[in-house]
DNA sequence: CCTCTCAACATCTCTAGACATCTTGCTTGA
DNA sequence: TCAAGCAAGATGTCTAGAGATGTTGAGAGG
């Protein structure tokens, strides 16, 4: 089927190949309009599912996106950069000023929705946060939107026997969020831990963050620990991995 | 087209939602085999494309991969864990033991490919290693294995100035490590900056590491800092995203 | 008992169409 | 001048095939 004598490589990988050689090479820039089906039928000669074949490698590839009825676009990446370690010092946020503060740049990133419940603990969450016999957690569900769009989607865990009572069960938890709110209960957190892995979203993740194809997420898990070793908050954060950059400064 | 009443999801959807739902029931488990496309077409009357499309969905999401001639399997995840920081610490690598140490658990973590070289700097690093005019750079490529499997390949970067004639230009750099020599030419690391993302591997990513589809890489890119704040070393990672999960501890 | 060969079967590549649905811009009418 | 409507063009979904290529296991032969 190699047209071009030894060539063994698949026609649509041949074509996908020569755009992406294309794209790298500045030809087409961020936003600009990709040959569509139908210019490649026309160019290459073959049969229009081999043309969308190979415009599909490019999206999986998170080079390109579609849009339908409109064509095929070079894909943009300018992420946001997330501080995992200064963000969380104590100057940070006992100053009253939100942890999220510091990834911000000149773009805004603001709440979109929040939702606050008492909730039975999932098993993996039970089994970190030390819980009583039957003890609930105080589930705190968060998406965060950047210029229209979500970028991110947090739930936080806390045993209700800490933080009953307190602002954390309500929808604004007041200056400097949930640690200043931890700190005056008495449980001041001290020590982090986050643990980070990457993989392709589900169709809820995708749906929730507006995720195109080829884009993975970023799963953070941090959890927060007072004296003692005492765990008392788990934070799963779902991130959009084009918007992102994770930074950790740390010494020797 | 939907042939059961309202349901407007196309049909390559319903199919691929109705597989994902029997693998996280647990009715697949990793490694078994799922309904091919013959299956799929037997079973729901459909054409082989759609079938195949159905499949598609499935291994973009890294559920599912498969191997020609052979089948349709459920995927895995059985993940290395990276400690960013403990590893870093002087304790590990001052005492003769390789910062991967900490990575393994029981399984072993192996060097597969070393290559060293003299090379100018690409744009980005010498932006941030501040070069003198025209200095090269001492390039180190590593790629590393797991149970015969590819999971890293890491290219670190150092100026030629600070390690001209140590260990460090050879291919075994002795025990300690690059950081250790660092430190004997009077160099020693005291801070580092890792920067982490996560993207869709390019063609030769994905075949260095022998990544199938829908699995997304995970790029590191640390910086090294001696006394005065000055950048000793660049070191860029790329990891198969589902061999790994990072860690980071830190005190607030 | 072991090895080699081969047929059955699996996925992969590709064709040539058809209809559906969405976007965009031009044309037409108020 | 502005807005509605419409048509062209774009991608999305789906069919019904065909040949290519890689895997696997059973059977034949040593």
């Amino acid at each position: 089927m190699a047209s071009t004598g030894d060539d063994r490589r698949p026609k649509y990988q041949r074509i996908a190949d020569s755009l992406r050689e294309a794209i790298q090479s500045g030809e087409y820039g961020p936003g600009d309009r990709l040959p569509g089906e139908n210019d490649l039928i026309a160019e290459h000669g073959v049969a229009r599912m081999t043309a969308r074949q190979a415009l599909g490698v490019l999206k999986d590839e998170g080079l390109a996106e579609s849009r339908k009825g409109a064509g095929v676009f070079v894909r943009s990446f300018r992420p946001l950069r997330r501080r995992g370690i200064q963000r969380l010092s104590q100057e940070q946020w006992g100053s009253g000023r939100s942890i999220w503060s510091a990834d911000i740049e000149t773009r805004t990133l603001t709440v979109d929705q929040v939702a606050v419940s008492e909730e039975a603990a999932p098993e993996h969450v039970d089994r970190v946060l030390d819980l009583g016999q039957g003890e609930t957690v105080c589930v705190r569900r968060r998406r965060f939107v950047l210029d229209e769009k979500p970028v991110m989607f947090a739930t936080s865990y806390l045993p209700t026997s800490v933080v009953a009572g307190s602002a954390i069960t309500q929808k604004d938890t007041g200056p400097g969020g949930t640690y200043a709110r931890l700190a005056e209960l008495g449980y001041k957190p001290v020590h982090f831990r986050e643990e980070i892995r990457s993989r392709m979203p589900t169709r809820d993740e995708a749906q929730q963050l507006g995720i195109s194809a080829g884009t993975p997420v970023i799963l953070i898990c941090r959890t927060a620990f007072a004296d003692e070793g005492r765990p008392v908050e788990i934070n799963e954060m779902t991130l959009d991995a084009a918007s992102y950059v994770l930074e950790y400064d740390f010494d020797a």
